[in-house]
DNA sequence: GAGCACTGC
């Protein structure tokens, strides 16, 4: 099988400027081409590159118990390698199972294979994602979130229904696919030691770099797959830019003024407002060139967008008109836009980072890595060749660190760790990670386990407590499952289990800037003193009042999409809660007890009035103050709860609810006793 | 008196 795709082919484009340089070094990423629609899908299947291999691979497949399969995304991987398997009697036995980072790939994933089997969905081929279960009996090729198998291992560590597990998207490094390469692993070793079936597990990678997946399953063989795809040209600034959001312009418009008005562009930006401020100044600049340049159509796409808005982006533009699509990454995975012939990167991203010490997340602009470069400049090649600008020299590419740091090491492990320990994992501290996270980072989380009472130490041994077997079984931060857990012993589950749904999901306020006195005005109804928490909670019942009517929703700028994800969330937390024989009572129109509570379950989230009018958070000690966004900005309570900090001018604390400092004390007298000392000495 | 990339159970 080729190692390498076709070089690229001869220069395509000049650019006016001197602005650009090609890069003749390094080959072109390759993308495929999507099937022809006029042909049935069984002659589709026999058109794709992967079928000249299928027999080679089906061969090395049944002897190996691990490979791992490059290929580039859409290459026919996905869909054809668990069927290949089925159609050849491998893994019959048992279910093969293909993750997925998101659920529409598992969804969409799981609808063309049953398509290709002439089956309906749900027999032979199925999906589950959370919400969603459908799968039968009968179902033996089940595409599923990363996250759902990962969830079923807790109930079966050894993954027993599956025969083979295929993790696709490997490279993306999820934090779920991190923890199920592990999971898999463990399960592999251990189902061969007691002479039970064998699992085999597949990696599969769109990235050259996989050095690393197969030095960790046993050093397995990796098999490259060709896939039918297009050149992209690549081209660098021949100087540093110091400012990317100019340098994109100016690329947009070079680009504008030369190309035929059908070649679309994509630019790779950074947040909400910057793309909102390019798009502004590019319908400006637009509207005032020769006529000759013909009209732009600007398109911004990120992910708080409105979903009408968002559908904008697959419309065409008018006849003779431009698209130009301004993305945040939304447009290097989750999105895919048909028609796009040039990509400008600006080599910059938003991403979040951890301090596994302060235990503080912030969100910053940093540069991108090789793999998200390769990443971007392939969206240029979909349908046919393309080109990638991108807004760096070819010098500042070749310092770029070649993989994303996983998000396994830039994330709060809490969870990462209770959900190993409920998997039966022995020695947590020294699970077989892939790549590991800091030991600052696992002693945190397991610190913060065991002050929420999820875990208890002994020596170096970590074990689960009943409550932490407990809130393990919830699909939430611990913090909140273990809130939840309480929330019976303050009679008010049902006011917790909404409040918490309400906080797991995206904001259901809807505060477009333009209007923000309409916004205040209506909001004013719902407005509690005791906080944002239980002002949530009224307009949840306000919303419940009126059975969710979208009028209703749009009248009071509540955001009806995030609404029914807690509506759906709230029914399974239920659910969990009903098999668990929890008590579930509703505490009226009396909120103290629903704040006690909260105070009982998030008293690690909690900041202190200091006698200069400022904040500190008891937990850390360092400095924070009241996000203007809250109910509670201009009271200046004495003591209140927060639901996160976020780090931007200031460290703001966001969604917060008024308490008493003795419940914080009544709750976890130890860890105050503690930090008083922390703070003295 | 601020302004938050993207997933997922």
């Amino acid at each position: 099988m080729p190692r390498d795709p076709d070089p690229p082919p001869a220069k395509r484009f000049k650019p006016g400027s001197p602005f650009f340089r090609l890069d003749k070094k390094k080959p072109g990423m390759l993308l495929p081409r999507a099937g022809h629609a006029a042909v049935g899908v069984d002659t589709q299947r026999k058109q794709l590159p992967i079928y000249q291999s299928r027999t080679q691979l089906i061969n090395q497949i049944r002897q190996l118990h691990n490979a791992v399969f490059i290929g580039e995304t859409g290459s026919g991987k996905t869909t054809q390698i668990p069927q290949y398997l089925y159609e050849a009697g491998i893994g019959r036995q048992g279910i093969i199972g293909i993750t997925q980072p998101r659920r529409v790939a598992a969804i969409s994933l799981a609808a063309r294979v049953a398509e290709e089997k002439k089956v309906q969905l749900g027999k032979l081929v199925g999906y589950t994602v959370r919400f969603e279960d459908v799968t039968s009996s009968e179902t033996k090729l089940k595409f599923m979130t990363d996250g759902m198998l990962l969830r079923e291992a807790i109930g079966d560590p050894l993954l027993l229904r599956y025969t083979v597990v295929i993790l696709d998207e490997a490279h993306e490094r999820t934090v779920h696919t991190d923890v199920l390469f592990g999971v898999v692993k463990a399960a592999q070793r251990k189902r061969t030691e007691q002479n039970k079936i064998p699992l085999k597990v597949v990696v599969m990678s769109a990235t050259m770099d996989v050095d690393l997946f197969s030095q960790y399953f046993n050093k397995s063989p990796v098999l490259y797959l060709e896939g039918r795809q297009h050149p992209i040209q690549i081209y660098y600034t021949k100087q540093l830019q110091s400012d990317y959001l100019q340098a994109a312009l100016v690329s947009i418009f070079q680009i504008h003024q030369e190309a035929p008005a059908s070649h679309d562009i994509l630019v790779f930006m950074t947040g909400q407002e910057e793309i909102e401020v390019l798009a502004r100044t590019c319908r400006d600049i637009s509207k005032h060139l020769p006529e000759s340049c013909g009209p732009m159509t600007v398109v911004p796409l990120y992910a708080s967008l409105p979903p009408a808005q968002q559908l904008r982006v697959f419309q065409p533009a008018p006849k003779g008109s431009r698209k130009v699509v301004l993305s945040t990454n939304i447009a290097e995975t989750s999105i895919t836009i048909s028609g796009i012939k040039y990509v400008i990167d600006t080599g910059m991203v938003k991403a979040k980072c951890y301090n596994p010490d302060s235990g503080l997340e912030v969100l910053a602009v940093q540069r991108v890595s090789k793999a998200q470069a390769w990443q971007r400049s392939g969206r240029a090649g979909r349908e046919d060749a393309g080109s990638c600008y991108r807004l760096y020299t070819e010098e500042e590419f070749d310092n770029l660190a070649n993989m994303t740091v996983p998000e396994i090491q830039r994330c709060n492990l809490a969870s990462v760790i209770l959900q190993l320990l409920a998997l039966g994992v022995p020695d947590v501290l020294n699970f077989d990670f892939m790549s590991k996270p800091s030991p600052e980072s696992l002693r945190t989380a397991v610190e913060q386990l065991c002050i929420l009472g999820a875990v208890d130490r002994k020596d170096d041994q970590v074990s689960l407590t009943p409550l932490g077997k407990k809130m393990a079984c919830f699909p939430l931060e611990p913090r909140f499952s273990k809130t939840l857990l309480i929330s019976p012993d303050f009679s008010c589950a049902e006011e917790v289990l909404t409040i918490i749904s309400l906080l797991s999901v995206d904001s259901v306020l809807y505060n477009p800037p333009a209007r923000r006195d309409d916004v205040l005005a209506v909001r004013k109804k719902f407005i509690s003193s005791e906080g944002d928490h239980m002002t949530l909670l009224h307009i949840y019942r306000a919303f419940k009042k009126v059975s969710g009517n979208k009028d209703w929703c749009r009248e009071n700028f509540v955001n009806s999409r995030n609404m029914g994800l807690v509506l759906e969330v709230r029914a399974q937390l239920r659910d969990i809660c009903i098999k668990m024989n929890m008590k579930l009572e509703s505490s009226l129109s009396d909120l103290t007890n629903v704040r006690r509570c909260l105070a009982h379950g998030l008293f690690m989230n909690a900041a202190e009035l200091q006698p200069d009018g400022s904040y500190v958070a008891l937990d850390t000690h360092q400095h924070v103050a009241i996000h203007p966004s809250s109910i509670l900005f201009q009271a200046k309570p004495a003591c209140v709860l927060f639901n996160e900090l976020l780090h931007t001018s200031r460290c703001y604390m966001r969604d917060l609810c008024l308490v008493d400092a003795d419940w914080l004390q009544e709750a976890a007298p130890e860890y105050f006793r503690r930090k008083l000392r922390a703070t003295k000495s």
